[in-house]
DNA sequence: TTACCAAAACTTGTATACAAGCAATGATAC
DNA sequence: GTATCATTGCTTGTATACAAGTTTTGGTAA
């Protein structure tokens, strides 16, 4: 029976960095996923729908609304009657993730090459700047996101990055985790720009090919920190 | 501004249908989502969160969550103040869907093949065999979905349906507008079969191919409908 | 000490009341 | 007849009250 293992601290929600004008509900939830996918709640952790309004300062309905967004997200259980809690890693979500990830993004860049102009490649290349000068993890992390983004934009799939937006959440969360270990900042800008420079040379095949290097080196990284942050996922009982 | 144009009706909610044991948002979320799919309301009708609850027989919190949750899924259009409507069925969309599925579906029949047995075809025969038994319109497009899940299942991607699900939702619309045409129940049966055998075969590149196939060929068939019924797209103004 | 049981304090699920805002209606002035 | 404007009735968004169920707690009896 799966059932939360760890007992709550202070959740820290930082509620200061969202648009105070969206909806309460909006607000809920891109607090909480934000906290969710960045480990500052721990996978497993328990949560209450009420402790949560009192950090918030709204009522349950709005933050009732985000919480069933994220179950259905995958991010939160549910448990009627009995509490909720941050879903906990799950290696085979987090593989899932990579599969869906890896699948869609390289159809992606196969239409996007299509498309591909000079000035794609200017935009792209200064968010890969940005993201070389960047110290703040997560506007790293944001940069990082924009990159992949971009390739749905000029393929024409604005949904398409909402799906694997979704479908990585898991996977992202072990990222997180990845943050202390400067030297993958580096090759990952290397791995970009080597993507960018096969998109505006043409070579769609070359692209192709080292964007799933690139993916692939990720899920990488990713496996080697599940090994060592391994207290963190599901199959691991405390009591 | 994207304002709904048409005035609803009596909406045919099917409450008969759904287990009502289940929580009374689940309930509402599965009758409304179906009626949607199956286009037993029209695309672009105004829904109204009290009319709804009126149909159903429940209050408006969990009434609320299913549109809420449709309208995340892009099924339902929200306005606040103003009101809802069922999302116009967009052609990009559709499209968009199609290639999401594609692109998964496609990798997950590779992964599947791997661990293709005996046992996974003859259940699949199964499957095919009902479908070309049955008679009734909504039992075939479940197990039309039955056949597709079956490879997820085989590749151990639980989760990976649920995202093609979503996917396609927008397209599936448009296959429920295709049911009178007899004639493509047939060619799909013959289609399955073919993957089938090439599965059984242990020919993945040809199972790929067939898949591939089968398909585009059904995406064709739902663009060729989009021409038929092309009063229901959001580019038509009707006034 | 241990076993048991009842009560209290939580949890989420649902219903309802109220707030804020848009749109159609209808009266009124011209 | 026409334009203007206040009113009324609708919509969704949020807050709160209550229902149903689980877990913990603490007291009581053996």
């Amino acid at each position: 029976m799966p059932r939360p293992r760890k007992a709550e601290d202070e959740p820290v929600l930082d509620i200061e960095k969202v648009d105070r004008r969206l909806p309460a509900r909006e607000q809920a939830y891109q607090v909480l996923r934000s906290a969710i996918i960045s480990t500052a709640i721990a996978p497993g952790t328990m949560i209450s729908e009420n402790k949560i309004c009192a950090v918030i300062g709204a009522s349950r309905t709005p933050v009732r609304d985000a919480i069933l967004r994220l179950s259905e997200e995958g991010l939160v259980e549910v448990y009627p009657q009995r509490g909720s809690n941050v879903a906990p890693i799950n290696l085979s979500r987090v593989y899932e993730g990579h599969f869906v990830r890896r699948s869609l993004e390289l159809a992606v860049i196969r239409e996007a090459a299509k498309k591909w102009t000079k000035a794609d490649t200017k935009k792209v290349k200064e968010i890969i700047a940005a993201q070389r000068r960047s110290k703040d993890i997560a506007e790293i992390h944001r940069l990082d996101d924009q990159f992949h983004e971009y390739f749905c934009k000029v393929a024409g799939f604005e949904n398409i990055w909402h799906t694997i937006q979704s479908a990585k959440s898991h996977l992202d969360r072990v990222r997180h985790l990845a943050v202390p270990e400067r030297g993958n900042q580096k090759s990952v800008i290397a791995e970009h720009s080597r993507v960018l420079d096969a998109l505006d040379a043409g070579d769609v095949r070359a692209a192709v090919k080292y964007h799933r290097e690139h993916l692939d080196t990720v899920y990488e990284t990713v496996e080697r920190l599940a090994e060592k942050h391994d207290d963190i996922f599901s199959d691991r009982d405390i009591a």
